[in-house]
DNA sequence: CCTATAATTTAGCCAAGGCTTAGTTTATAC
DNA sequence: GTATAAACTAAGCCTTGGCTAAATTATAGG
């Protein structure tokens, strides 16, 4: 896969198991599979490449818990994640498609572009 | 792959024969290759599915042509790819950082968000 | 406390997309 | 016109990310 690809499965991931966590206070995999639309067996597969790469931890039939180096990735990738988000609602697009399509762009977008971005939406919202 | 994913590799490789040909005249594999950055084998290994899935045509040790259904999904692709391009440049984003972030961005961008970007890169361009 | 159900894991399959190494075909240059 | 280089194909291997079916562990209700 090309650059930016290898790391976005890993993005998506800790980015979500970071949110049910916040959200529900633990990340089961039953919810991480229904939340990223796989099957329980994929994302069972998917989370032991997480753990074999040091970015989640669990004990088998446990939650899922994020390590030091996860927490990072999630708390980097929920921010770009926003501010891609946030730019789309400043310049009109509707809030579902917003969603959606901040989703995968999230990982395309250079810094630069998000500075860009992030000036855009401050002068849109007008503080 | 999620939904976009799924569509993404073919769209790069008919959008790339389609430039080819029509900046050196034909598509030869070893180009394919080199621009998209992987080697021989595999873009040999890709275009052998894009033929199967009727995208292109091409007989052994011959260069590429893009079926109607090749022909049509470039020019699709070339014009989503075009406005993302356009929109990063309208905004402030340098030119190199905009040929690379549309790349990966054009996959991902709805109908809305490019209508979105083209009236916003229309303004910007006071015309 | 035991049993049914829910959650998770295991095993085994598949396709895509990547690689290397080795062999063939085509083109080029003398 | 043939030798060498370049282009391409073949074979085989790997990882990721999907799936289903079957086994196992946890949990909740009675």
């Amino acid at each position: 896969m090309r650059e930016a690809h290898k790391t976005e499965a890993t993005e998506d991931y800790v980015e979500l198991i970071d949110d049910l966590i916040r959200v529900n206070g633990e990340a089961r995999l039953v919810d991480v599979a229904s939340r990223m639309g796989v099957t329980q067996p994929t994302a069972s597969k998917t989370l032991a490449r997480l753990q074999r790469d040091g970015y989640v931890n669990s004990e088998p039939y446990r939650s899922i818990f994020l390590t030091e180096q996860g927490k990072e990735l999630a708390t980097q990738s929920r921010l770009r994640h926003e501010i891609v988000l946030d730019f789309l609602l400043a310049i009109g697009v509707s809030r579902d498609t917003a969603i959606r399509d901040s989703e995968g762009m999230e990982h395309h977008v250079s810094e630069e572009t998000l500075r860009v971005f992030k000036k855009i939406t401050r002068a849109k919202i007008k503080k």
